[in-house]
RNA sequence: GGUCCGGUAGCUCAGUUGGAUAGAGCAUCAGCCUUCUAAGCUGAGGGUCAUUGGUUCGAAUCCAAUCCGGAUCACCA
């Protein structure tokens, strides 16, 4: 599904979108310095920042690196390039100045009113146009046993958000799913289940489906506790009373039963399978995630033996004298690897092969991603050294997005022992302090009662993605449940609430016709400009990156900008009418951006809140 | 033990193709609502960027070693 922004903008080689500020700097450098000292020189050879606040000027050429091939000081080269920049491109460069080593360059008001005019009304400000590329992401991926959890909640909202942030990059995008519906682990319900339940279900307990078989789940394991106690305590090793417990022996014989396909266990696990849909479709609708190919794994994980086959053939996999099936990649600083068991069934990385294959065969994917957490690092290697040596066309454009784990300040959440912070919870209670807070601060006292649950939906959801989704993917995350998450400061709500002041300004302001000379920008005017100019940059560097932190920062960072503006300068009563023009616009531009960036992380705007 | 990842303010996090005096939020303290929504704005305090050495005009960022934490190395998934 696409938004309409990316499908018709541009003519393929007729139009190319808009330089962003930056690039131009970069390629006026580059032409200025080629036209002044006769050499080739490239992006490589020199820096531009954005300049810091205390230093006036926007953008920064840092000109160390050309000294040494110049044999030029940084301040003759720097003199000379501003001087050039400006002589070349007086409608971009206002003036310069250069402070030990750094050309500060100004860009004119003129230039930013420009960019203002051009794309204020624009929802499709920063995305880019499509480049004939199609990908796959594949993301959350649960196991049928049990409830989704908050570590679920980070795989899914950056999953999500991946793949709308490579849609707004111009690719073509499948969202995809591989579900985990057969195996011990789901056995361990069924046992309970039959041992336990006396036939109660989900709707004759009331209980949403997947908590009702998570909850088997951890009666199994209570239950196996308790018979592993008592086999020590009649004289048997920890070991051995492991192996015996009979609730482990008869989940292992089901396990047997569901492969030799008995009807009546097959019967059990497609009812209990099918609670844990109905439950997970609830949680997903709620959260808004949403797949357009969805694998299960009791389809999908008989592929790849052909492929086990081939690879043996052509000598890529060796059988050892048990008739176990494996691969050796020692050489390249991993491990030998089993590709099947002996008894020649097989084992997981094997249907990674083969779903691999698949996807590739049916889609016809430029790119695959696997939203992965960083506990399968060492499998996702050896998964893409294997396709890599089988000579897989696609090999190379397998990507591992492999984030961290979501911890409690007590250290890893574990669903056996219960100390899982569970994903409907977590929502509820931030629906429940969004209301609280919201009823505090009295704002909604004529919405009525379906606007304030839409309300409090919008800003508790948007409130925990945002936390989830504005750290770095790769790096591990503490959360702490006793204090809740933040309404204030680097928040979603705060850029919601930004969005809401600006809408209600447009809502009783119209913006005028034209200018009636041009406006000269005041400091705060122009950071916000800068920053809204940024926009289609960081879009193109979070996909470049697989990371919609960046984009969570970069939207937090705006509506700041905003905020101080904002509490600066009046816009309705602004002090002429070319201000007034001027700052609605900026505001409305603002509005659609902020709408434009959260959305692609999965996070709605309230009109008002 | 091998491999990989991480260590930045009291807490949670930005900042790494090497660039200016290392930044936010929370918490603490001090100001600011008769004017567009104060979930806000302005300011203050708070740092041996784990440690040591190296590379160079310049290192949180690169290299080496060390310390600490985590992941992984199953005929489990």
């Amino acid at each position: 599904m696409q938004d309409g922004c990316t499908g018709n903008l541009y003519f393929y080689g007729f139009e190319t979108p808009d330089m962003s500020i930056i690039e131009q700097v970069q390629q006026h450098a580059i032409e200025c310095l080629k036209a002044l000292y006769q050499g080739d020189f490239t992006e490589k050879d020199f820096q531009v920042n954005q300049t810091k606040p205390e230093f006036r000027g926007d953008y920064t050429v840092v000109l160390f690196s050309l000294v040494k091939s110049l044999k030029l000081s940084p301040d003759e080269i720097g003199q000379k390039l501003g001087a050039e920049m400006a002589r070349r491109h007086p409608d971009t460069y206002l003036g310069f100045n250069i402070i030990k080593g750094f050309l500060n360059l100004e860009i004119s008001d003129a230039y930013w009113v420009q960019v203002l005019e051009k794309n204020f009304d624009d929802v499709c400000f920063g995305k880019h146009p499509m480049n004939g590329k199609k990908v796959m992401v594949e993301y959350s991926s649960p196991n049928t046993n049990k409830p989704l959890h908050l570590g679920h909640l980070r795989n899914n909202f950056l999953g999500w958000s991946v793949a709308e942030i490579l849609k707004a990059n111009g690719y073509e995008v499948w969202k995809s799913s591989i579900v985990n519906d057969r195996g011990i682990h789901i056995c361990k319900s069924m046992i309970a289940w039959k041992l336990f339940a006396n036939g109660a279900t989900p709707a004759s307990t009331n209980t949403k489906g997947d908590h009702f078989v998570g909850d088997y789940y951890v009666r199994f394991n209570d239950e196996y506790k308790k018979q592993v106690a008592e086999l020590m305590d009649s004289g048997q090793t920890e070991d051995d009373a492991k192996k015996n417990a009979p609730i482990m022996l008869q989940a292992q014989q089901m396990l047997v039963d569901w492969e030799k396909g008995d009807p009546e266990v097959l019967a059990l696990w497609k009812t209990m399978n099918q609670w844990v849909y109905e439950g997970f479709d609830i949680t997903y609708k709620n959260i808004g995630c949403d797949f357009d190919i969805v694998y299960y794994e009791s389809n999908t994980y008989l592929l790849g033996k052909d492929l086990v086959k081939k690879g043996l053939e052509d000598g890529v996999f060796y059988r050892r004298e048990d008739g176990s099936v494996w691969i050796d990649l020692a050489g390249e600083g991993l491990d030998e690897k089993l590709v099947q068991r002996k008894d020649g069934t097989s084992v997981y990385i094997t249907q990674d092969i083969g779903l691999a294959q698949q996807k590739y065969d049916q889609y016809k994917i430029d790119k695959s991603i696997y939203v992965i957490g960083d506990e399968q690092n060492y499998h996702m290697k050896v998964l893409q050294k294997i396709c890599e040596k089988m000579r897989m066309p696609f090999a190379a454009d397998m990507h591992h997005l492999s984030y961290g784990m979501v911890e409690l300040p007590s250290g890893k959440m574990k669903s056996r022992e219960g100390t899982v912070v569970d994903a409907d919870d977590m929502v509820k209670e931030m629906e429940q302090v969004a209301e609280n807070k919201t009823l505090e601060l009295g704002k909604v006292g004529d919405f009525t009662e379906s606007e304030r649950l839409e309300l409090y939906h919008t800003i508790g959801l948007g409130a925990l993605k945002f936390f989830l989704l504005r750290v770095d993917p790769k790096k591990k995350m503490i959360f702490n449940p006793e204090e809740s998450i933040d309404f204030h400061g680097f928040t979603a709500p705060f850029i919601q609430f930004n969005y809401a002041r600006i809408r209600s300004i447009l809502r009783k302001n119209e913006i005028p016709k034209a200018f009636e000379q041009p406006a000269t920008l005041l400091p705060l005017e122009r950071e916000l400009l800068l920053s809204l100019e940024k926009y289609p940059v960081i879009i193109r560097q979070s996909a470049q990156e697989l990371n919609p932190s960046l984009l969570a920062i970069y939207a937090y960072q705006l509506a700041k900008t905003f905020s101080s503006f904002y509490a600066e300068h009046s816009i309705a009563s602004a002090e002429s009418h070319d201000k007034k023009r001027l700052r609605l616009m900026l505001a409305s531009m603002t509005a659609q951006v902020i709408k434009s960036a959260l959305q692609l992380l999965g996070i709605s705007v309230p009109e008002r809140m």
